[in-house]
DNA sequence: AGAATCTAAATTTTT
DNA sequence: TTTAGATTCT
């Protein structure tokens, strides 16, 4: 645990690994360094040599070293490179996100704002449920002011460090006419009742702690010497806030990021940050990572090219390090519409698996999740395996979130939120009115709903006799559940309050394909559960790192957003869609105008550096948007690119599309398409009449006495047919009346 | 209480 | 086109 009794005379040899530029960034251990590392410039290992080289040489116990990542993905390779570097596991390490780290100090202090140390963390859907409820106890027209609307200002506000006595009358915004700052108020002092916390509460309550406590600020100027940020470009101004104040004094804070690489304004993300760095912090030595490790000259050339556009800049230019930087110049390829762009990146994808390219290192990054359809698509058909990065999260899914509130009521019986998300899960005959009694007799009585519940399950009026057995048998399975925990451990009890809630076998009663894969999940849900020591410990967990660990590895072409990119690399990247109004996304200009434009353009900036060896940039001319074909132009972005390392080409529709009509096509005119030309649309309904297009005839008339499935009922037998409407005996469910075309034969 | 039907809306999402 | 949410029907 003791670092080596003396520094090593000779450098170590992590740090001859280091090129000059990086070892400076390692080596300048004292004051405020701001290291601007572009794209491929080893970033990652200056930041965990430079934790390595503290501990090396003494400045600092690894407890004294606060470390702060965005992602757990970064916080655990930090670790693990840190423990690689050093030969031996590093323990007691304040390493973690900003939120992980906030939750750690929070749970300290939780007094201070109202809230006791074991609180719940929120998380997005039920912060949105809770709002709902403040909002509509309020009066609002939720339809005129959705929630999601007024959580967005309310997130903003905690982004910028803003408690509701903190906001001021002239930055109140006209959401919900002018309550919001009102309704915010009151949303905090819901999450203090129910002993909560939301996600932006994690640093808006701990900086608003450090703020106000100053023995507790003192206690942290101790307790670290040295504070390292990975990602800079991306803080918000209360992380901002937080970092200052834990840095004051000593002031050896070591951020490191690439103001070209900011993406996530649109979640409070502030690029001042890191372009006001030196005036924040006095003094500051700035080190600049320009040698790229990644990319070849044309690639790298273009990327430049095209940033350049940018204004506001603290200005790099990224150089070729390797001494194979040669390769081929970014391919702009031009298609007819979004078919033909999917097929020609399957093609060029065969190829490249033909000529012994592991898929493995080729992506396909788009600008907005639903693109990826098309290719998933096309990669089907063409039998290319495929994994796409992000997308539904593990924790996201319905049945890990139906399951974890059953823990949360387990653990928190006055966790409301959880109560109510499984009170009626699977279905006990507890609806609305129910519900609405035990809100009611809650408020009256100031007390949780599990505790309403209770009482009244146990009074012999309020409740008609079937919801109230089923309540009754409800909190009597919590009962037991919860003496069982000590005895059992939390995983056998887990596992018993699933079965014997009927959660497990609500699944397997259902018939739909995803049926069995959610209890797969659920059964890795338990798995997780067992390593941890307890529920709560668990519950954080889950809380605060929770993502999907889909298997990276396999053979397999990567598909996802250009933000999920972020920090990757492939030897192949397919870049389709930078089509004007898609990327640069015509939502985002609307919203933020020139400076949303410059994000934009470093998305793309970020996507062109994630290739190593060659890029495929491509537009169609048409495209299908919401259901219809769309003329659309080519994105701006690619005549930003320098042309000398640019390969153009017409695509293979493309070509044949002019040839067939002699146009100059969508893109030889100034103004792209004279006349959107529709690509060929099946039309089925002009030969044909509307029912026989609607409803095609129906093969498989039913009739009775036929087995069949329904989605929600499972199989059953039909016992009778009258027009549209069939009576059938389900196996599971018993007997109903549905309409035929819900079913299908068995 | 629960299923069927209608209706708007539609990025990006490290926690 | 697809999807979630609200509304209406049984």
């Amino acid at each position: 645990m003791s670092p080596p009794a003396s520094p090593p005379a000779a450098p170590p040899d992590y740090l001859a690994r280091l090129n000059p530029e990086q070892r400076a960034a390692v080596e300048t251990l004292d004051g405020p360094v701001l290291v601007l590392a572009g794209a491929g410039t080893g970033k990652t290992r200056v930041l965990t040599t430079r934790f390595a080289h503290l501990l090396v040489t003494r400045r600092a116990f690894p407890s004294q070293v606060l470390a702060v990542t965005f992602t757990n993905k970064a916080a655990r390779e930090m670790k693990a490179r840190v423990s690689a570097i050093l030969g031996r596991e590093v323990e007691g390490l304040w390493l973690g996100t900003f939120h992980a780290l906030g939750a750690r100090m929070l749970r300290r202090h939780a007094e201070h704002v109202g809230l006791k140390g074991n609180f719940t963390i929120l998380d997005t859907d039920d912060q949105t449920r809770l709002l709902k409820q403040v909002m509509d106890a309020s009066g609002v027209d939720l339809k005129r002011w959705p929630a999601p609307g007024l959580m967005a200002v309310v997130q903003r506000w905690k982004d910028r460090g803003l408690t509701p006595e903190r906001v001021t009358p002239s930055e109140d915004s006209d959401y919900a006419n002018g309550r919001a700052r009102a309704l915010y108020a009151q949303y905090q002092q819901r999450l203090r009742d129910l002993n909560a916390a939301d996600f932006g509460d994690l640093l808006l309550h701990t900086t608003e702690i450090l703020r106000t406590e100053p023995e507790v600020l003192a206690q942290y100027h101790r307790a670290f010497r040295y504070i390292l940020v990975d990602e800079y470009q991306d803080t918000n101004l209360v992380q901002y806030l937080w970092l200052r104040l834990l840095a004051k004094g000593h002031g050896n804070i070591c951020c490191v990021g690439d103001d070209d690489q900011s993406i996530y304004s649109w979640r409070g993300a502030e690029i001042e940050n890191i372009l006001r760095f030196e005036k924040d912090f006095p003094d500051a030595k700035v080190v600049r990572l320009e040698r790229n490790y990644r990319s070849t000259r044309p690639i790298l050339a273009a990327a430049s090219g095209l940033i350049a556009h940018n204004a506001g800049r603290l200005g790099k230019t990224l150089r070729a390090g390797r001494d194979d930087a040669e390769g081929e110049k970014v391919r702009v390829v031009a298609l007819w519409d979004s078919e033909e762009e999917a097929r020609m990146v399957g093609e060029r994808i065969e190829e490249a698996q033909r000529a012994g390219h592991p898929l493995s290192e080729v992506a396909i990054l788009v600008r907005a999740g639903f693109q990826t359809r098309a290719f998933e698509e096309r990669l089907i058909t063409l039998g290319i395996p495929y994994r796409v990065v992000g997308g539904a999260r593990f924790y996201e899914r319905q049945e890990i979130r139906d399951a974890l509130a059953y823990m949360r009521v387990l653990a928190q019986p006055s966790d409301d939120l959880a109560f109510e998300r499984i009170v009626n899960v699977p279905k006990r005959g507890l609806g609305d009115s129910t519900i609405r009694a035990l809100h009611e007799l809650a408020r009256i009585e100031k007390s949780s709903l599990a505790a309403a519940a209770e009482r009244l399950a146990l009074s012999p009026d309020g409740l008609r006799p079937r919801p109230r057995q089923a309540l009754a048998e409800l909190m009597r399975g919590f009962a037991r559940w919860r003496e069982q925990l000590p005895r059992d451990g939390h995983v056998v009890t887990v596992a018993t309050l699933l079965d014997e809630s009927g959660y497990t076998e609500m699944w397997k009663q259902d018939r739909s394909p995803e049926a069995p894969g959610r209890l797969e999940n659920l059964k890795e849900l338990l798995r997780a559960l067992g390593e941890f020591e307890s529920l709560a410990g668990f519950l954080d967990h889950v809380a605060l790192v929770m993502e999907n660990d889909e298997a990276a590895e396999g053979e397999r072409v990567s598909l996802m957003t250009l933000h999920a990119a972020k920090g990757l690399e492939f030897d192949m990247v397919f870049l389709p869609g930078w089509e004007e109004g898609l990327f640069p996304s015509q939502r985002s200009l609307d919203e933020g105008g020139e400076k949303a434009l410059e994000e934009e353009r470093r998305l793309a900036y970020v996507g062109l550096t994630r290739a190593r060896k060659l890029a495929v940039v491509s537009h169609a001319a048409n495209r299908r948007v919401y259901g219809n074909w769309t003329a659309s132009i080519p994105s701006r972005f690619i005549e930003e690119l320098p042309d000398e390392h640019v390969a153009k080409e017409g695509g293979a529709a493309m070509e044949r599309h002019r040839a067939a009509t002699g146009a100059a096509g969508a893109f030889g005119s100034p103004f792209g398409l004279a006349a959107p030309r529709r690509p060929p649309t099946p039309r089925i309904y002009e030969t044909g009449s509307w029912e026989v297009a609607e409803r095609p005839a129906r093969a498989e008339r039913i009739a009775v006495g036929e087995r069949v499935f329904h989605q929600k009922f499972g199989y059953g037998r039909v016992l009778a047919v009258e027009d549209d409407r069939l009576d059938i005996a389900f196996d599971k469910a018993g007997t109903r009346r549905v309409l035929d075309r819900f079913v299908e034969k068995a």
